[in-house]
DNA sequence: TTGACACATCTTGCATGCATCATTAGCCTC
DNA sequence: GAGGCTAATGATGCATGCAAGATGTGTCAA
């Protein structure tokens, strides 16, 4: 479901492999409206693959579309995004706990690489670096649950999420960097310990934690705003 | 996400609705075909609208379109049955766990006389109403778990097993409604007692012993061909 | 000035037609 | 007779055109 190898499968499916990057990596902001005819245009195809492209995206979570008005990329409300974090916690905390489970896969000297690349990060102050690891880090820990059902319902939740931008905004300002990093490393720990109990609570309490500093960098902003900015600037 | 009123909804929406009811109440055999234009004809309507909704499905995982050559009934394989049971016990876990943390909430006394009603049909050996009662019961767990982001991944993941037929093919014929109805009460008796760990331990051994019985009937019947049968009669 | 109403415009929803590709049946060759 | 090749067939992928509905604007009246 998620598109890995993207060389020649269609209009449809390049235009919606485009439309999720620039969605999460925080191009189109939400509430941005997406127009049929300007996309076909831009993409060079005609309305019809746009549509199924649109339609895709709608099922994912990702676009609203209004029927005879248009679509809109998705603008979690905060209450969605309380619900959605408490998802990832539910799937992100059974997937620890499951990696805990397997024992000495491949995936695990994968995390421990990147445990010390994110402490390196840290150390150095370097953000946009210790933010990519974050993400291959969450990645490492559902794939080595070994579900792939799992991990497709985990990657609709993130686009759904737009964590991308959120991890970003929450990272890079609310000065929790070193305390993530600490939080990555007791969870390997109990990984390493094959403690699957204690893997899934410490990974369920960092859900939380970083739930938690979202959600007062977006207070401490003001924020609604930020989140579902206008569709255009203010004439 | 889900169907709710369909209604003058658009083609499209009705066309989507009615194929995931023929899937997943077993009208359409994993593996069969679904073809545009023959559905447009019996839809009254063009192939554009079959279309979307075929995407649609797919994206939500219940039919596999091979580019070029067709749409077909997902056909689940034994791995991946396994998979997404795992993610059922995990979610569905955790709704018995969030609904004990929330009391006394109207979805609780609808989980009385659901399984009072269950007794009754069980009783009275009524295998069908016991059916249609065990859709209702897990149906309440999950929206008791008061998370609407839950409940959509929830319910992917049911279109995504089939599990309208699998339960009806398990409870059917392992004799297993018996058992199944006394876990229903020992769960309810655990959010009624506001036990969260207890609910969600028992849950998910209820949700194991489910897939258990439902692996047991499936090797019985020697049974990949009874999932994924042939797309037409042989000549 | 404010309110409602009608209309122009822009949007999507659907129908239709053509191009492209996978499949398969038949034929030819070995 | 078996295997490979070719062409017919049927499917989907996409382009385009038209219709229906929603939104915003301008006008008119109170």
């Amino acid at each position: 479901m998620q598109e890995t190898a993207s060389v020649q499968r269609g209009a449809q499916a390049r235009v919606a492999h485009q439309l999720r990057a620039r969605i999460t990596q925080g191009n189109l902001m939400p509430g941005a409206v997406l127009s049929e005819s300007a996309l076909a245009q831009e993409f060079g195809v005609s309305r019809t693959p746009i549509r199924e492209a649109l339609k895709q995206l709608q099922t994912e979570g990702m676009v609203v579309i209004k029927p005879r008005v248009g679509t809109f990329v998705s603008a979690p409300s905060r209450l969605e995004i309380n619900e959605l974090f408490e998802v990832k916690e539910i799937l992100e905390g059974a997937a620890a706990r499951l990696f805990a489970a397997r024992g000495n896969i491949p995936e695990l000297e994968l995390l421990r690489e990147n445990v010390r690349r994110s402490d390196e990060a840290v150390a150095a102050g370097d953000l946009d670096r210790f933010v990519a690891l974050v993400h291959e880090y969450h990645d490492l820990i559902i794939t080595g649950a070994g579900n792939s059902k799992l991990t497709q319902h985990y990657r609709t939740l993130m686009n759904q999420l737009l964590y991308s931008r959120f991890v970003h905004m929450s990272l890079r300002r609310s000065g929790r960097a070193p305390q993530s990093d600490h939080e990555h490393q007791s969870i390997l720990q109990a990984i390493e310990a094959r403690d699957g109990v204690t893997a899934e609570r410490l990974m369920r309490d960092h859900v939380r934690a970083s739930q938690q500093a979202l959600m007062d960098v977006l207070n401490f902003d003001g924020a609604e705003h930020r989140l579902s900015g206008p569709t255009s600037p203010a004439p």
